[in-house]
RNA sequence: GGGGGAGUGUCCCGAGCGGCAAAGGGGGCGGACUGUAAAUCCGCUGGCUGACGCCUUCGUAGGUUCGAGUCCUACCUCCCCCA
């Protein structure tokens, strides 16, 4: 299957983590014969983590797994900068403020996938802010930035791709490669940190920073990238109705990760698995093998797996199982997502456009109008033909809930509010 | 510096004789069919209104006109050619 004889670089790449090494025979005998360091570097221009940076973060996980040191390295510095690979336009710049909040959310996501040394492991999570902050300006010019040609830089596909199109390249983005080959440096003389991953398009960056090595230190430093991810239909990852996938349970509640993944695509079913869980490849092999309906078994090992890692089993077997009531059972569960109406609210009755909105279903009226001319809402499982519906307290299941659904897949449960 | 061209529905691309809430794609959402899949077909894809209708939208600001995305003026941004 890979040709890759150390534990760590072999996991990899039966698990269709890898894209492109650098020098692949002399990690593959380094990591064969001692513990290596590697880190990945993680932007924090968002609240949570997504499901776009899951890939990296598993890569951390089985390097850890094989006996390895994996460094999560919070972008604390290089986000004040801003990253072009691959934008057209320059991203807005945060406040620092809002960079460290962001930071904030990330510790506890990483914590469910390493082991850092409070849990008696060995990942470390550093943050490039220590050392990017404090920089000389001088001193970083005669000592990085004279090992720099712009020349080559301008060849690099980050910055052409914009020169091409005559879009705008601040000088401050034109660091941002500089300040990365930097960080790889720094990693390495503090860690002695070896390996950088990423995405396919950290490719340009990362190499920056094993020329860079070899000439500051005479370091002979890797690069492992991972494959773009997309659906097998060309989708990119991690979008919904509701938008991005996000780790954090506050943002995305474990139901609807859950949902995701159980709504991957027959074909991408094994390549998810082998990617996104850490199940035997044995055991894989035999899920994504199966056939026709038979899949939607796969589908939901994926999804409670999945779902296992970042927020819990007991999460994950919960919403399977909220899952199963709603979808094979057709009965009201009360692990849907619920939205409290206020009881006056409810007795003075609400109208089915209210509540579709209230419920996140629809943005304006005139949507709700459509969708029911539609067909897309349901009342506890019934078709509402009429805009004019209002619902109120007879409307109440058994359950003390009304169910609102939106199309097939979507439900909510609208309690009463009793406090406030 | 001179000449020519372009900026359209706040996701993207893109048509648009002065009557336009504005063609057509893509994407997205929904329905049918299925297996909570894919493919396919159908519908929807500015806001308010029960409805007549009203309001807001075509780079920005003015102007002409009963009426402007469309014509005129200035400005901004981008592309191409000459220098």
């Amino acid at each position: 299957m890979s040709t890759y004889k150390s534990d760590f670089l072999h996991t990899l790449a039966s698990r269709g983590f890898i894209h492109q090494v650098s020098e692949p025979e002399a990690l593959d005998t380094l990591a064969r014969s001692s513990a290596i360091t590697g880190y990945i570097g993680f932007d924090c221009t968002a609240a949570s983590l997504h499901v776009g940076s899951l890939l990296p973060i598993m890569m951390l996980y089985w390097m850890q797994e094989t006996g390895h040191r994996p460094i999560a390295l919070m972008g604390g510095g290089t986000t004040r900068v801003g990253d072009p690979s691959g934008k057209d336009e320059s991203r807005q710049l945060l406040t620092d403020a809002a960079i460290t909040a962001n930071l904030g959310g990330f510790r506890a996501v990483f914590a469910k996938f390493l082991k850092f040394a409070d849990a008696g492991g060995n990942a470390v999570m550093a943050n490039n802010a220590d050392w990017l902050n404090t920089l000389n300006y001088i001193d970083f010019l005669r000592d990085i930035g004279r090992h720099f040609s712009v020349n080559r830089m301008l060849a690099f596909d980050s910055v052409k791709l914009r020169l091409d199109r005559q879009q705008e390249l601040s000088f401050l983005e034109f660091n941002y490669m500089v300040l990365q080959a930097y960080d790889f440096v720094e990693l390495y003389r503090r860690y002695g940190c070896i390996l950088q991953m990423g995405g396919s398009d950290q490719w340009g960056n990362i190499i920056s920073g094993i020329d860079l090595g070899r000439r500051l230190d005479n370091a002979q430093l890797f690069a492992l990238t991972a494959p773009l991810i997309t659906t097998s239909s060309g989708a990119k990852m991690g979008k919904t109705a509701a938008g991005a996938v996000w780790l954090n349970a506050d943002l995305v509640s474990p139901y609807d990760y859950w949902q995701y993944w159980r709504n991957t695509e027959d074909a991408d079913v094994g390549r998810f698995l082998k990617l996104f869980t850490v199940l035997p490849l044995g055991e894989i092999e035999r899920l994504a093998a199966l056939k026709g309906a038979e899949i939607n078994e796969a589908k939901k090992i994926l999804a409670t797996e999945a779902t296992a890692l970042v927020h819990g089993r007991a999460a994950a077997e919960q919403a399977a199982a909220t899952a199963r009531t709603t979808f094979e059972e057709g009965t009201v569960s009360k692990g849907l997502p619920t939205v409290r109406v206020p009881r006056q609210t409810l007795e003075g009755g609400i109208t089915v456009a209210d509540a579709a909105i209230l419920a996140g279903f629809c943005n304006s009226k005139g949507e709700v109008r459509r969708a029911i001319a539609n067909n897309s809402i349901a009342v506890n499982d019934s078709r509402v033909t009429s805009f004019e519906l209002t619902l109120d307290e007879k409307d109440l299941t058994t359950e003390g809930v009304i169910k609102l659904s939106f199309g097939r897949k979507r439900h909510v449960l609208l309690k009463p509010a009793y406090e406030e």
